[in-house]
This record gives C-alpha cells, sequence and structure tokens, in this order.
DNA sequence: GTCACAATGTGGACATCGTCCACAAACCAT
DNA sequence: ATGGTTTGTGGACGATGTCCACATTGTGAC
C-alpha cells in the first residue's frame, strides 16, 4: 500500500506512472553537469529505469527533452536574476533604483552563468521561437521571464531620466549582448579558468560598461 | 605520368599523398555547412575517398580534427577584420583612426560571425589552451591573428588619447564580450532570423555602445 | 640492389546513440 | 465484462567514434 517514493532505478509496477517528470528531471541534471550534449535520450531512460523507446510516449524526440530542459532553465535563470534584483536598499531614489536594478539583472545573469554552467547553455543549445508566447514556466516567483525583468530594468532607468527615451528601442538586445557574451567568453572561451574573484570583477566593469554606453 | 589531379572518391594508388590536407578541408567544408556537430571524422574521409580509419594516422581524434579546422577558422577571421580595417580613410586623424579601428574590429567580427556562421562557432566548439602560443596558421594577412588585432586597435585609442591608460586593461575582453555575444545572439539566440540590415543596424550600435562605454 | 623497418591505408569489430515498428500490459469508459 | 486508448517492452537499423590486427608502400642501412 505505500508508495514506492524511492526510485531504484527497478520498478514493480508496469506503469511508472510520473514518466514524463521523471525524464525531464533526469535531463535537468544531466544538463547540469554535463551540459545539452549530455543530455543523451537513453540515459534519461535509464535513470528513469525504463527502456529507452518509453521516452517518445512522453517527447516527440532528444530535441522535445532538450526543449523542456530549456524553460525549466530559463526558469531558474529569472529566479538568480529575482535573487540579485532583492539584494537592493529599498531606500535608493529613482535613478539609482533604476541603474542598481540593471546592473542586479546582469550580475544575476552572470552568476547563473557561471554556477549553473550547463542549464546556462542549455538554453542556447535548441532552436526555438521568438518571440514566444507568454509561458509561465518559463518565468520566476514574480511571474516575469528573463527578458521581461530585463525590460522592467530598462524601462525603471527611462521613468528615471537615466536613458534617453529613444535609446530605449532594442536596449534590451545591447544589454544582452554585452553581459551574454562576456559570460560566453568565460565559459567556453579566452576567459576560461579564470578565478571567481577575477571574473566577477570583469563582470562588474562589463556591467558598468553596458550602463555608461547604452 | 600524370598527377591525378582530381580526386574522385576513388584513387588508383594505395597512398593517397597528402590526406591531412583532405581531411582537413573536408573538415573545413563541413565546418562551413553545418558548423562543429557537421564536422565528422567518418563523412571527411568518405569525402578524401579513404577508409575511416585512415584519419587516426593524422588526427588523434575527431576533437584534434576540430581543433584544426578551428586554426583555419581563427586565420580566416583575421582577414575579415583585416578587410574591415582596409576601409578606414587613411586621411583620418590619430582619434579618428583609433575609433575607426575599434569598429572596423568589431564590424569585421561580426561579418566573419553572419557570414561564416559554421566557422565562427567552430571557433568556440573545442577546449584550447589560452594564451596559447603564437602561431602564424591563426594569423591574417598582416600576422596578427584576431586577439592581436583588437589589441593594436585599443593601444591605438590610448596612445590618441580617447582610452584613459587606466582603463586599458583588459578592455579586450570587454569589447569582445559585447560583438561576441551579440553575434551569438544573431546566430543561435533570439535575434536569429534578423535581417542583414536589421543585424548591420544594431551591430552598428553594439559597437557604438562599447566605444562609449569602455 | 636488397632487406628490414617505419609510415600509411584497409578490414572488421564494438559500444553507444537516436529512432522506428510490432507487440504486451494496464487503465478507462461504456 | 469488454473494447479501445494509453503507456511500456523487445528487437532492430543505421550512424558515429574508436580499437586492433593486417596489408601495402616508401625509405634508409648495408
Amino acid at each position: 500500500m505505500t508508495d514506492q517514493v524511492t526510485r531504484p532505478t527497478t520498478r514493480s509496477t508496469y506503469r511508472h506512472g510520473d514518466l514524463r517528470r521523471a525524464l525531464l528531471e533526469a535531463g535537468i541534471a544531466l544538463a547540469q553537469s554535463g551540459g545539452p550534449d549530455a543530455v543523451v535520450l537513453r540515459e534519461a531512460t535509464r535513470r528513469a529505469g525504463v527502456v529507452p523507446n518509453a521516452a517518445y510516449r512522453h517527447f516527440a524526440s532528444r530535441l522535445e527533452l532538450l526543449r523542456a530542459v530549456r524553460v525549466a532553465a530559463l526558469s531558474r535563470l529569472a529566479l538568480s536574476m529575482e535573487a540579485e534584483l532583492n539584494t537592493l536598499s529599498p531606500a535608493l531614489d529613482g535613478a539609482e533604483l533604476a541603474r542598481g536594478s540593471l546592473r542586479a539583472i546582469g550580475l544575476g545573469y552572470l552568476r547563473f552563468a557561471l554556477t549553473e554552467t550547463g542549464l546556462f547553455r542549455s538554453i542556447f543549445a535548441v532552436p526555438y521561437d521568438w518571440p514566444a508566447p507568454p509561458d509561465p514556466a518559463k518565468a520566476g516567483s514574480s511571474g516575469l521571464n528573463p527578458f521581461q525583468l530585463l525590460g522592467v530594468a530598462l524601462d525603471r532607468m527611462v521613468e528615471a531620466g537615466v536613458l534617453p527615451t529613444e535609446r530605449r528601442h532594442g536596449a534590451e538586445f545591447l544589454a544582452w549582448s554585452a553581459v551574454h557574451g562576456f559570460a560566453m567568453l568565460v565559459i567556453e572561451g579566452p576567459l576560461h579558468g579564470l578565478s571567481r574573484e577575477q571574473a566577477d570583477a570583469l563582470g562588474q566593469r562589463v556591467v558598468e560598461m553596458v550602463e555608461k554606453g547604452l
């Protein structure tokens, strides 16, 4: 009668019960420790204690599994940004709050990229539509997804008068480019092997460059 | 007596004669039209008209072939930058020459990334040492590799007084981050599907952001 | 020139992967 | 109870990277 909550690779029942979730979680774990290429259908089914073909009842292909992993990764990225936003002093005035928000978004992005490298890389490992229909599964606890969080920060800058309205359009992509590029250079580029402190210091300068150059 | 210069997948001689080069060229072609994942050992040997194992006499593994492709890609990237540098008016004064050089480097980088996407992605698809021992195979016609070209542009800016000396250190990576990130967003990110004109226009703004924010 | 040796290409094999097809078991609505 | 739908199983195929033993060719010592 008691549910076999532990999942020791073997099952007594013919049906798994929650295979889709099990596969997704295995996929996330694989992505975390090995990046998108490590998200291997057969290994996920192995971890779920199921035969390889069973996966096809829940994901049309390996790519679909990767897409699901990507959505989960986006949500965690949003959480990382929100965590950074929450460190802002509530006593800040408009201009400083706006600038601080943009910095927080950037630093939250970098923190996620450098600590959850595998998941971060998985976000860009699969083709996807853009813009995508709003999907709460991609959001953080505020209900906003990473891109929306960035947009809000930029809007605050316009309201506070620290970003001219005529430069607002497309500014998401300028800011994103700089921070994303830095993350990639650290992860799989020439900046690989930088210590955490060095990466933080350089990352800080990247964010400042954006703030100043936007 | 006449050399069989054409290479119709079959050979009359037991020895190939120039297999390493043939494999590398096949690898480059595969990378060009399909990115790093398309660089498949067996396909390269097929194109060279040779059995799969023959590759192992010239490359220790698929990864080593990819590394060789990467070096070739770096050289072409340097050429793209140099081509952009050569469009600068020779009548420019120091400050404008310096700024123009930095812009040219950035635009050359972007042009290569967006027109030779497969090769560009191959540059970052494989782990490599950094800094690497100087290797002329990575350079353009000036003898400088892409990173050195960027360094020269930044040095010019310091000399011309448009970049404070105290900001020179590490500036390579700030500039590189922004341009690289933009390229990645266009190639495999949310900016995918941007028209050439749109990409050029936004790319211009990225370069300006760097110039202003460095 | 001959002959041993090094260099290079061949043949066959193995494990792994994604995916397809036919079949079996379990759940569900009638 | 029964028939249909959902979900998992079993077996197969072609592709890939890589390993080992073997065959062929070029080369240097004598």
